[in-house]
DNA sequence: CTGAAAGCGCTTACAG
DNA sequence: CTGAAAGCGCTTACAG
């Protein structure tokens, strides 16, 4: 349509349209495409683009569930850095499940320029026919991720010099491989800073009520064994024990100072304000998104894991 | 590959892959078939088949910028109604702007079998050449919307039983419809109940930071001005609220009452824990789905406004 | 029950 | 500088 209304061809209009006219088409030619082109309100038609070409300018980016605000961060770095050369979309996983080689699998078929899988569950190795960038996924091959080292012992040398000698963990039911380090490198620091753990485990799903519920099970131990600091995988799982430490009465961080990973916006106006290991999801986006740049531009970005510090609050004493 | 491996022909495994095998394959060439898409891994070209087919299973969610949690509880309502026959796909704009007429035009080009668009912008109307349904935009056409009316006026006459007679209210300068509505029920409901509002008035983005900002720069005044409650369009302009008082001193409730629209997860733990009007976003997502759904199936399910109700808290004197 | 063939709307060598 | 034509990987009448 756009072509007969030019008086051209298709394959002329094809040019215009993708802005590959320089030194192959006439100037007042590419003006009446233009036109036509704007008169019909003409917009190329993915499917058929991508089948010609092989592969679209989309870029998927599949993430868990979004009760966990963190990822929100991690969106927006994407999206900012992909700017206009790609359409981002995104997929979200069922509650509670992390993005797998299958979720991988179903997005393939949209022929995109790329994939971004955010914490990836640890069993699988993530592969596809298209580049594929993993974030906070250590271990994995083209994957971005946070230096924990420093939050880590910042936080236990916090924890040390408000004198506490006993702490409990409570972890997320994540099957991600970054809530696996988390704990390892929290239990290894807290081994050289002589703290001792608690016995008494906990998990929860990464959301507050999830969190409030397993707390308010072990809580009382937790107090009772000599505990006074709880370090949670994500604030979303410290939130759940603050909720449920205030609806008992438990002074925080009086008889019980509480502590998190992520560092949420909504961190700063807890009752009390939560000490948190800071996890800049903006940057861990940003870092992911130019990877898969280089990757298609076929240049190789050193890898660098991004640095992660402690915010100390009310919580802990601060 | 597969027609091959499999001694048939591509029409056949056509049929056997898109389940239309019933009466028309006979079963040995449907296990042939079957072995030969396993052994391959093979999965359906999306973009060629929805050329050929003319549209496709994709359901696009066009959302403003997440920053907002609210916007994931109406994700994950939309992902779990939708099921297994489409699959989900999410796009967000811009930090501060609300999807518009530009947004759905971009997913057109996607063929997909639905646009959901939430909190679209007011300044124009949206239509495509899929089917649209719009979220939480009052007076659009095919929209799902909260009625408003209970959750608002419970709010009202709470804080005029606490004895409030001269209240500001913190707008967002979201562009979307449904904050206009907000502000105009808060307005009605405070005439009639006889509570006067504030010149002072301020709009702020619906990040904590930002709305912080701004209340920096108004609470004196408010305060100074008789202002003993404050309502902001969003929990999360609340929270900035909640942030500055308690920097500056502010008892809330006993100088200010505060209290936001959204009921997020996190309202139970800040400090003070927020009243707010809850809009349940699992909901709107999910009541979206199942009108995109009937509209494609050509059933027309009868529109009704989602409930709202207060749920007051220490904020507010609770 | 099975397969050859047209066609979905593009892009891209290629010939003119 | 321009256009006719092949081909991207599917689906779907249609003929057998």
């Amino acid at each position: 349509m756009v072509a007969e209304r030019a008086g051209t061809s298709i394959a002329t209009v094809s040019l215009v349209v993708n802005g590959k006219e320089r030194g192959r088409v006439s100037t007042p030619i590419v003006a009446r495409v233009r036109a036509a082109v704007d008169e019909l309100g003409y917009v190329v038609d993915h499917a058929a683009s991508s089948l010609a070409r092989g592969s679209g300018d989309l870029v998927v980016l599949i993430a868990p569930d979004l009760s966990n605000p963190f990822f929100a961060e991690v969106i927006r770095g994407v999206r900012d850095t992909l700017g206009e050369r790609f359409q981002l979309v995104l997929s979200v996983t069922e509650r509670g499940s992390q993005p797998g080689l299958e979720d991988v699998r179903r997005f393939e078929r949209l022929r995109p320029a790329g994939i971004l899988v955010d914490a990836p569950t640890a069993d699988q190795t993530i592969a596809a026919s298209v580049p594929v960038v993993l974030l906070d996924a250590p271990g994995g091959a083209d994957a971005v991720n946070y230096d924990l080292s420093a939050g880590v012992s910042s936080l236990v040398s916090h924890l040390g010099a408000a004198g506490h000698r006993h702490v409990a963990y409570l972890d997320g039911t994540s099957r991600a491989q970054t809530f696996a380090v988390r704990r390892a490198m929290f239990e290894q620091a807290c081994a050289a800073a002589g703290v001792t753990m608690s016995d008494v485990t906990a998990q929860a799903d990464l959301t507050i009520d999830a969190a409030a519920e397993v707390a308010a099970g072990v809580l009382a131990r937790w107090v009772a064994s000599g505990v006074t600091a709880v370090v949670a995988a994500a604030d979303t799982l410290a939130y759940g024990v603050l909720r449920v430490a205030a609806s008992r009465g438990i002074a925080v961080p009086g008889v019980l100072a509480v502590a998190g990973f992520d560092d949420l916006p909504s961190s700063s106006v807890t009752a009390p304000a939560l000490t948190s290991v800071a996890l800049p999801g903006a940057d861990l986006g940003r870092a992911a998104a130019l990877r898969l740049l280089a990757m298609l531009d076929g240049t190789e970005p050193p890898a660098h894991a991004l640095p992660t510090r402690l915010v100390p609050r009310a919580s802990t004493g601060a």
